[in-house]
DNA sequence: CTGAAAGCGCTTACAG
DNA sequence: CTGAAAGCGCTTACAG
C-alpha cells in the first residue's frame, strides 16, 4: 500500500502539505494540490485508518453488542444501526454474548481498547460496573432495548404500555381468559410487559394466566412448551400473549396441534413483532417494534455523544421510548 | 485510559521492559515483572489495539460484507463467523451492501483502507477487479455462498446437487409437475440451482414449470406472486421448490390461500433452509444449509489465509462445497 | 503557501 | 536482564 510519504515523494512536495491538500485542511496551491492528488491517484494511495485513528483519537467506529442474532429483532436493529452508521462514515462491529455475562464483559472488555469510540449493548445487566467505568474512560455508551442503568443513555420501546394495549385490545375482541407466554424478570422488557399487561388486566377485571418453564424465554420451543402449560391447566383461554415473534410461532404451533380453531376458538397475538407475522399461514397480529428506526436512532444518538465528547458535556444522559404499534392480522 | 508510559513510571522501569513483561515476549526478572504486573494492575492498563496494529501491521480484525441480515441465511452465517472469529481473538466488522454494486464498492474500499486484515464477502459479481486487486494488495478475502473469481478463496454449498436431490426426492414422493420458485442467475446460487434442477427433471423424465417475475428474488411477495402464477398457469402443478426460506413462506401462503391442501394436493421444499422451517403451522421440508458451519469455516480459513499471509504463500485458493442435508417436515 | 518537527502508543532490533 | 532509539503512518501546531 502507498503511503502519504510515498506521494510526497512522487509530487516532490512535504508529507504534511499532502496530508493538508488531501484532506483540504488548509489552503494549498492550486498547483501544488493538482500535482498531489495526481500523484495519490497513480499510487492508488488510501489513508491508512490505523494511523489516523491514533493520531485523531478517534476511530469512527462503533461497537455493537447484542444477545444473538439469527431469528431475533437483533438482525433488523443491526441492519439500522449499521445503514444509519454507514451513512455518517462510522464502520460497526458486532459481538454476541448469548445473554452470558461473562461473554458480554470479554466483549465489553475488547471493544473498550481502542476499537470503537462507542458502545451500543443490549446488556444482561451483570455488568453495570463496567458499562460505567467505559463510559467513564471516554467512549460512548448507549443501552438497547433493555435499560439497566439510569446514567447511561437507552433507546427502549415501551413494553408497559405494549402489554397493556394488547391486553386492551384482546378484551375488545371479546377475550377474557389471557395467558402469558414471556421471560426472565431479570431483563427489563420481560418485567414490563408483565407489569402493563397485569394492569390492564386488574383494571378491566379480566382473568390471567402465567407459565412456567426454565427452559431459555426467547425461543420457539419456550412459546410451545408455555402455551400447551397454559392450555392444560386452562382449557378455555381465549387468548395468548407471547412476549417475542418466535414464542409465538410456538404457540400457534401447540394450539394448532390442539385443534383449536385461530381466531375462532383462541386468539394470539406477539408483543415484539416484525415481519415474520405477515408471512405466515395464519398471519399473527402483533405490536410491530420499530427495529430498524431504533436501530437508526441509537446509531444515531451513539454518534452524537461522540462527536460531542459524551453525555457528561451535554445534556446528561437520553433516554428514549418507542411506541409499539397494533398490527392486526388474522390470528385475533 | 493509562498508556504503556505510566505503567513504566510507576514501575520504575522503561516502557520497552514493560512491553515485553506484558506481552511474555522475552524473559524479564521475575521481581520486574511482578511490580510492572502490579502497576499494570492498578491503573487498570489496557493496551491501545490501535497502535498496536500500527506498529505490528495487524489488525486483529475481520470484515464481512453481505447483503443484507434479517430474515436471511446471512445473519445465521455471521453468528458464526462472530463465534469463531472471537475464538480465535478476532473481532468482526459488519457491512451490508443491498447487493447493490456500489455500495458494495464503499463497503470494499473502506474496509481494505486499515479497517481489517481479512474480508468475508457474498458479492454482487460486479467488483470482482475491485477483490483481486484487495487481495493483490495482502489483505485477506475469501468468497462466501457465492464464488465468482477462481483465484479467491471460497465457501459455498452445493447448490447443483441440492437442486438435483430435491427434485429427485419430490419424484420418490409422487411429483411429477414440478414448479421451480427461483432468482436472478447474476448470482451462482440460483443460476446453480435451476442447472441442478434441470438436469434431475430431464433425466427423470419430469414435468418441469417456471415463473417469470421482476421483483426481487430473496423476498416473500416473490415467493407467492411466483407461486400463484404458476398455479393459474398449471393448476395441476404437485409440488413447487422455491429457491430460498421467505419463497417457500410465500408459496404455502399463497397455496393455502387457494385452499389447496398440503401436502396431499401439492407438496412444497425450500431449497435452503434453516431453523424457521420447524417453527410453522405446517412445516416445511427444506434443503437445510450449514449456516453455522459455514459460518465458522469462513472465519478459520480467512484466519488461516492472514497468518499465513494469503494464498499466494500457501497452495493456492481453496474451494469448499457444503452439502446440504433433506430435512423432512410435513409439507411434503 | 509550505516545510521541519513532534507525537499518538506501541514493538523490536540493537547494545550492553 | 534492561534501556535507548527508531519507526509504524499519520496530523498539526510552529515557523517562516
Amino acid at each position: 500500500m502507498a503511503t502519504l510519504k510515498d506521494v510526497a515523494r512522487l509530487a516532490c512536495v512535504d508529507v504534511s502539505t499532502v496530508s493538508r491538500a488531501l484532506n483540504n485542511t488548509s489552503y494549498v496551491h492550486p498547483d501544488t494540490k493538482a500535482r498531489i492528488y495526481a500523484a495519490a491517484k497513480e499510487l492508488g494511495y488510501h489513508p491508512n485508518i490505523m494511523a489516523q485513528a491514533l493520531r485523531q483519537g478517534r476511530r469512527h467506529t462503533i461497537g455493537v453488542v447484542v444477545p444473538r442474532l439469527h431469528m431475533t429483532i437483533f438482525s433488523e436493529i443491526l441492519q439500522g444501526v449499521e445503514r444509519k452508521a454507514r451513512q455518517l462514515g462510522y464502520a460497526t462491529l458486532i459481538c454476541t454474548t448469548e445473554d452470558d455475562p461473562k461473554l458480554e464483559k470479554d466483549c465489553l472488555n475488547r471493544l473498550r481498547n481502542g476499537f470503537v469510540d462507542g458502545i451500543i449493548v443490549t446488556g444482561t445487566g451483570r455488568n453495570g460496573r463496567l458499562l460505567k467505568d467505559i463510559q467513564a474512560s471516554g467512549v460512548a455508551v448507549v443501552q438497547l432495548v433493555r435499560r439497566q442503568e439510569a446514567q447511561i443513555s437507552s433507546i427502549v420501546a415501551d413494553y408497559r404500555v405494549c402489554g397493556e394495549d394488547a391486553a386492551r385490545y384482546l378484551k375488545s375482541r371479546g377475550c377474557r381468559k389471557m395467558g402469558l407466554i414471556n421471560g426472565s424478570f431479570q431483563f427489563a422488557p420481560y418485567k414490563e410487559r408483565y407489569e402493563g399487561f397485569s394492569r390492564a388486566v386488574e383494571q378491566l377485571g379480566l382473568e390471567a394466566h402465567f407459565c412456567e418453564s426454565d427452559r431459555p424465554g426467547n425461543s420457539f420451543e419456550y412459546g410451545y412448551d408455555c402455551a400447551n402449560q397454559l392450555l392444560d391447566e386452562t382449557p378455555d383461554l381465549d387468548a395468548i400473549l407471547a412476549a417475542v415473534d418466535v414464542q409465538g410461532l410456538g404457540a400457534i404451533r401447540a394450539v394448532t396441534e390442539r385443534g383449536l380453531k385461530i381466531p375462532e376458538q383462541i386468539k394470539i397475538i406477539s408483543l415484539t413483532g416484525h415481519e415474520i407475522g405477515a408471512m405466515l399461514q395464519t398471519t399473527m397480529t402483533s405490536m410491530e417494534m420499530p427495529a430498524q428506526r431504533m436501530g437508526e436512532k441509537a446509531a444515531q444518538m451513539i454518534i452524537d455523544e461522540i462527536e460531542t465528547g459524551g453525555p457528561q458535556k451535554t445534556a446528561g444522559p437520553q433516554h428514549l421510548s418507542f411506541t409499539m404499534q397494533l398490527e392486526e392480522r388474522e390470528s385475533t
